[in-house]
This record gives C-alpha cells, sequence and structure tokens, in this order.
DNA sequence: TATAATAATAGTAATCATTATTATTTTGGT
DNA sequence: ACCAAAATAATAATGATTACTATTATTATA
C-alpha cells in the first residue's frame, strides 16, 4: 500500500470503534455503520480493519471464533466470560513484564504476546 | 455424548499426537495418518480432536489462523515464531499464577488462561 | 479548476477452516 | 449371532475472512 488516501468508511470506522469499550467483532461494526451509510460493505470494514491492525492503529485480538477489535492499543489484556460471551479489558497490570520475562527464560525474542483468560465474569457470578 | 466406543481412528490420533512436539493442525495429521489409514476421512480428525479437547485429554490452541493441538495437558503457554512459522512449548513456568492474579485483581472467576508469545525464535536470530 | 494517477469502494465470488448430515460400518453387551 | 449405540467416510453446508473487478472518490499538479 503504497500512500493512504482518505476515505468516509475508515473515518467512520475509526470513530465508531474509539467510541466503544465492548471489542466489536467486524460484523458489529458493520451493523452499525451501516445505519448511517446504507451502501457500506462488510468487505470494506474487513479491509479497513485489517489494514489499521496491521498499521498499528487498532488492535485485532483473536478468540477462537470471531475476531474482536479494539481501539486501545496499549499492550493489555483480556478477559472473556464463557456464560455471557462479554469480552472485557483488564485494566490492571497482569502481562505487563510477561515479554522480558520469556525472553529471559527461554532465549527468544518476543515482540508481543496475546493473552485471554476465560471463565465466569462479575454479573454472571451473581446471577446463579 | 453417552458414553465412547473404542476406534481404530481415534487411538491412532491419540497416539500421533502424543509422539510429537510440534502442535500439529488438523490437518497435519490427517496428511500423517492418512498414509497408513488410505479411507480415513478429515471429518473424523476434526471430530476427534474436537470431543478429545472437549473432554481435556487434548489442548486445543487457536492462533488467528488453524487452531494447533498439544498432547499435554496440564496448563502450559506456547511461543510462536513469525518468521519461520514454528510453534513451541515455553517449558519454564511464566503464566502460572497469572490466573490467580486476573482474580484478584478484576473479581473475576478464572478458569483457564490461552497465552502466546509471537516474536523470533532462536534459529531465526542466528541466521540472518 | 480541469486532468490524471491511484487508492478506495460496493458488490460479489472465492477461499479456508471447521462443523453438520447421512447412509453405512464398528463396537460391545446380552 | 443379534441388537442398539456410537463411529465412520464421504460429502454438503456453514461462518469468517479475503480476493476480484468494474466503478467512484481523493489528491497532487498542470
Amino acid at each position: 500500500m503504497a500512500q493512504l488516501k482518505f476515505s468516509r468508511q475508515r473515518q467512520a470506522l475509526i470513530e465508531e470503534l474509539a467510541g466503544r469499550r465492548d471489542h466489536p467483532t467486524a460484523e458489529m461494526l458493520y451493523t452499525k455503520l451501516k445505519g448511517t451509510m446504507p451502501h457500506l460493505s462488510l468487505g470494506t470494514v474487513y479491509r479497513n480493519l485489517s489494514t489499521l491492525a496491521q498499521d498499528g492503529e487498532i488492535l485485532r485480538i483473536h478468540t477462537g471464533t470471531t475476531d474482536r477489535f479494539d481501539a486501545v492499543t496499549r499492550e493489555h489484556d483480556h478477559f472473556c466470560c464463557e456464560q455471557c460471551g462479554r469480552f472485557l479489558d483488564l485494566e490492571k497490570d497482569i502481562g505487563g513484564h510477561l515479554n522480558a520475562q520469556a525472553e529471559a527464560l527461554c532465549g527468544v525474542r518476543v515482540a508481543h504476546h496475546s493473552l485471554v483468560f476465560y471463565g465466569t465474569c462479575c454479573q454472571c457470578q451473581t446471577n446463579r
């Protein structure tokens, strides 16, 4: 990709993602933006999410099913509730020094990591 | 699934997986076993890997592309080389007490986690 | 501001990994 | 040997994502 050109679609995508904390999937973003941009194509959403993630402007999170996206690019970790599917940021620093630790112990060069906890969230613990 | 019945295919799958350390994909196992079981079906491989993983007999690892499988079920972490694609066990204990830590800090109930480091492996560091 | 080069789009088709369907075969208890 | 339950092979279907292509939008420049 030589150089980026502005596009309303990409701009709307960036703004929408920055305005939410629920780690939406491509489909969720598509459905939402379709409201104000009826001609928006799902392929456009995927293409922009992919390039933005490659450029480090957003975060792409692999979950085993559908990928989720996050406007917060500072490395942090996530929690996925196996009951309700909620996908939460772990605000407290948990995985902070893991990269250095893995490098020291195992002799590999670590660029980044992906850490997802699975279990039961607060709401689902009380609702039972 | 009421109760399991023996099958040659499942047995071969378990033995093959137990005998290797490269975290094969379903396709890799299929190709290998096809040599001695020409009628083996890819669906059979997937179905057995899925039930074995559900029963906790093997580990299923999501990587963003193709899932990988591991006969070692003790919770441990992995490293994926972005140069050569090697998928390695991290033998040293890195993620050991993360679950408890996440529970204490964030008030969620953690059942398990998935931790994958990405970067450059030893071989790829020297070969450049 | 008209032009031209190029990037981005919409719409659709294709791909890839995985799961579901179904008719047939295996297994294991009686 | 007989029967019910489970497993299989072969294939179709699904779901997420990427690729293709003709058209449209953006931007630098004459």
